[in-house]
DNA sequence: GCCAACGTTGGC
DNA sequence: GCCAACGTTGGC
């Protein structure tokens, strides 16, 4: 049957997480093609990604970033198994409430297809969202793809790092990131983002793929962890209610205003 | 099993 | 770095 579409998040920027980097931009997927998706620790994301099927179609997506949005094209390439880092005491998203004879959090094995050739920011799509036709830069997305954007979980609730994709918003963005179109600023309309004259040296060779803007997060090294031994760590790292284990009743320490 | 407090997500 | 939104926790 038709292969099914999916948007998953990771983090490019550098972060540190119980002494681990959690990065994972786009240049790190290229570089390892397939990684497990490990530390998803939402129960509603992994319910998705036991729905997942190998040859379903996924959209990666840069998240908690500068400019977040729609960096490439991947592809589901193993099926749900348990995700062995939830048991690794030494790991970011250790969940101590778990154990191997009754896996609790599971991850897919995720393959790198393509680069989008036009990062496809979150702010575009908003936009997109916002109104009722698409800015006559994207007219080509079509009534189908405006409607299916805004119904996009991306859009109407944000906060789950896992989600289900139309086929019709799909389309929609692998046409945009072909095809391009937009002003760069576009996707920062509402938010006053001075651009210096552009005398900036040009990234030297390591182009951060971001092309969205330069985000560039301390174009640090790359983390060690890159040799395929070693999985990366994608995903949403956070959501993990793991820490404090039995101790720690919640403790009020809440001052906002 | 309700629901308010709490913590996290993640855009800005 | 701020903070709104929202998922989770746990007292009752």
């Amino acid at each position: 049957m038709a292969p099914k579409h999916w948007l998953m998040k990771a983090e490019p920027n550098s972060r540190i997480e119980k002494g681990k980097d959690v990065k994972f931009s786009v240049d790190d997927f290229e570089a390892v093609k397939t990684t497990p998706w490990e530390g998803v620790r939402n129960a509603e994301a992994r319910n998705l990604m036991k729905e997942m099927r190998v040859g379903d179609r996924v959209l990666f997506y840069h998240s908690n970033c500068k400019s977040p949005g729609i960096a490439a094209f991947a592809e589901v390439a193993k099926e749900a198994y348990p995700d062995y880092t939830a048991w690794d005491s030494a790991h970011p998203y250790y969940d101590p409430k778990t154990d191997k004879e009754n896996p609790k959090w599971f991850m897919v094995d995720v393959t790198f297809k393509d680069r989008a050739a036009n990062f496809v920011p979150l702010a575009l799509l908003r936009q997109i969202a916002a109104s009722t036709k698409s800015p006559s830069e994207v007219a080509y997305i079509g009534a189908d793809g405006v409607r299916a954007i805004k119904e996009m979980a991306l859009v109407t609730r944000g906060r789950l790092s896992v989600q289900r994709v139309e086929p019709d918003a799909w389309y929609a963005i692998k046409s945009m990131a072909e095809k391009g179109g937009w002003e760069d600023n576009a996707a920062s309309a509402s938010k006053p983002t001075p651009k210096l004259k552009q005398t900036k040296s040009k990234k030297g060779g390591k182009n951060r793929g971001n092309e969205g803007d330069a985000v560039d997060e301390g174009n640090g090294p790359i983390p060690k962890e890159h040799d395929d031994r070693l999985p990366p760590l994608p995903a949403r790292k956070r959501r993990a209610q793991s820490d404090e284990e039995e101790m720690a009743p919640r403790r009020s320490t809440r001052i906002r205003k």
